[in-house]
RNA sequence: GGUCCCAUCGUCUAGCCUGGCCUAGGACGGAGCCCUCUCAAGGCUUAAACACGGGUUCGAAUCCCGUUGGGACCA
């Protein structure tokens, strides 16, 4: 068996979405698999529609999901003497011909074909004529078979015959000489000795009409693999109004590309009951047998639990990368660039188990930086009251007398104040988390005294009892 | 309209090819309980599905046929 070559080929008309990450994961997965070749391929073709900025903006995605390719970018644009090369040598096979008739004329015999009940496709009228060259406006058709079948051996639908009487004689260039998108999908795909070709199944009824042009020009048709679509929560495809659907606004919102991808390669495909899979298990069991045959609907409370699965997860120096340019965009630039990595990673570990997204954490991790702590006013005035204050000086004075934190000592110490005070542990508990947090909820408090070290436990005490007196 | 695809809990899915191990398993979400200094996390328990109808068979979620319902494409 010759190498494994498949391809992603994106239309560069707006941001990779999510749709498309997957589409490219499983390609890339079974090319890493295989030890084959990824391609990725721009399809411009159509300009008024395709911008550089979109091409930036897949290139941006495929980096941040890690899909690295080992051919391309290619883009059609750049290659137009090939399709028009490879059109004229289909005409000079006697596999094309001219067809000159306008487009006004082919609409209403359409409509006339349709009135009558017969399906809407291109009679052939020009097929007979045979125009060698023709004078004026022409555009190039391909003879489609009319007879027989096209079998299509599907990778994940299994077998799908076609009847070729359905076929249209389809233009594959156009009179302004542009080529179609079937006509330059098939050169590419040839020229490119694609072997598999895994795309949408919005492209499943395209295969019929492609395969006769791959076997017209003498190539070897590919593998064909329909992966089917992402929906919405409404089963509509999903679009804009399902929220986000490009890849870069789950960056934002503070996704884990890890997370990305292993929620995407789970929406359709399975392994058992397995949900969590480095990328290398990912590339070692992936198959194609075990991809779902019918559209999958996309669930943001899914992907966000998975999110939070690999902020537990992941190495805590791992994530406070991540998190550095977060805090410095959240005005904490000097702080941040102040802390050193293992504290940074220490608050991560603090921190990790109640935020789900990498923007969560930024929201916990933000108290444990500066001296004193901006004051949740509601928590303030329900925890930090006048009659707090003597027991919260209480228990400062005997902090202080330690000359450095140890976590279990402090511990003893507060629970041998709250036992003294016939105290239940939260009725001071509460008071301490707004005077050293700043709000009523947080991580376990001494927990939180050691990520704040001695001096600052002790300064915001100091700050809360002033608080809690009313000064 | 024509052609093609699809159909297991609300959602993602296991099981289907190679019928019995399925009183249908897991995960997300929901409900409840436990743990607990708050918030989480975690643990345990629980509700929840084989679209429908016919066959084939001792036996069907699994095989066959049909119906219904979704979807894609062609315009």
């Amino acid at each position: 068996m010759s190498q494994v070559r498949v391809r992603f080929a994106p239309s560069p008309t707006g941001f990779l979405h999510i749709g498309g990450v997957r589409t490219a994961l499983f390609n890339w997965l079974y090319a890493r698999q295989q030890k084959g070749v990824f391609i990725l391929r721009i399809e411009d073709t159509d300009q008024s529609r395709s911008t550089d900025e979109s091409i930036q903006a897949i290139v941006e995605g495929m980096k941040w999901v890690g899909l690295d390719w080992d051919e391309g970018p290619f883009r059609q644009t750049e290659r137009m003497d090939l399709y028009r090369g490879h059109a004229m040598k289909l005409l000079e096979k006697g596999c094309a011909y001219w067809c000159v008739c306008k487009s006004e004329e082919l609409e209403t015999r359409r409509k006339e074909a349709e009135a009558k009940g017969l399906s809407p496709r291109y009679d052939g009228r020009c097929r007979a004529l045979g125009i060698a060259s023709p004078t004026g406006e022409a555009a190039l058709r391909f003879k489609a078979p009319q007879e027989g079948q096209t079998v299509i051996d599907d990778l994940i639908k299994g077998k799908i015959v076609f009847d070729n009487s359905v076929l249209d004689d389809l233009i594959i260039l156009r009179s302004n000489g542009y080529p179609t998108y079937n006509f330059s999908v098939v050169v590419d795909d040839a020229l490119m000795n694609i072997t598999h070709v895994v795309r949408g199944d919005d492209h499943l009824t395209n295969t019929p009409r492609q395969v006769p042009i791959f076997e017209a020009l003498g190539f070897p048709v590919p593998r064909f693999g329909h992966l089917p679509m992402i929906l919405g929560s409404d089963k509509a495809r999903l679009s804009k109004r399902h929220g986000a659907t490009s890849i870069m606004a789950y960056k934002e919102m503070g996704y884990l590309s890890e997370a990305m991808v292993n929620y995407l390669v789970r929406l359709g495909w399975s392994h058992g009951d397995q949900e969590i899979f480095t990328r290398q298990e990912l590339i070692e069991k992936f198959s194609w047998d075990h991809v779902q045959k019918s559209a999958a609907v996309f669930n943001p409370e899914k992907l966000l639990w998975m999110n939070a699965e690999y902020i537990k997860t992941s190495p805590p120096s791992r994530i406070a990368q991540e998190l550095i340019p977060l805090l410095e965009g959240a005005g904490l630039k000097d702080e941040t660039r102040a802390a050193s990595p293992d504290w940074l990673a220490q608050l991560v570990v603090l921190v990790r188990e109640r935020a789900k997204t990498l923007t969560d954490m930024v929201m916990w991790v933000t108290p444990y930086f500066g001296q004193t702590v901006s004051y949740d006013e509601e928590s303030v005035k329900k925890f930090l009251t006048p009659t707090m204050a003597p027991i919260l000086s209480k228990l400062l004075a005997r902090f202080e007398k330690f000359p450095s934190f140890f976590k279990q000592e402090w511990e003893e110490c507060f629970k041998k104040l709250v036992e003294e005070e016939g105290m239940k542990m939260g009725q001071l508990a509460q008071p301490v988390r707004v005077a050293l947090t700043g709000r009523a909820a947080s991580p376990g408090l001494f927990e939180v005294m050691e990520v704040l070290g001695r001096e600052r436990t002790l300064l915001r005490l100091r700050k809360g009892i002033e608080r809690a007196t009313g000064a």
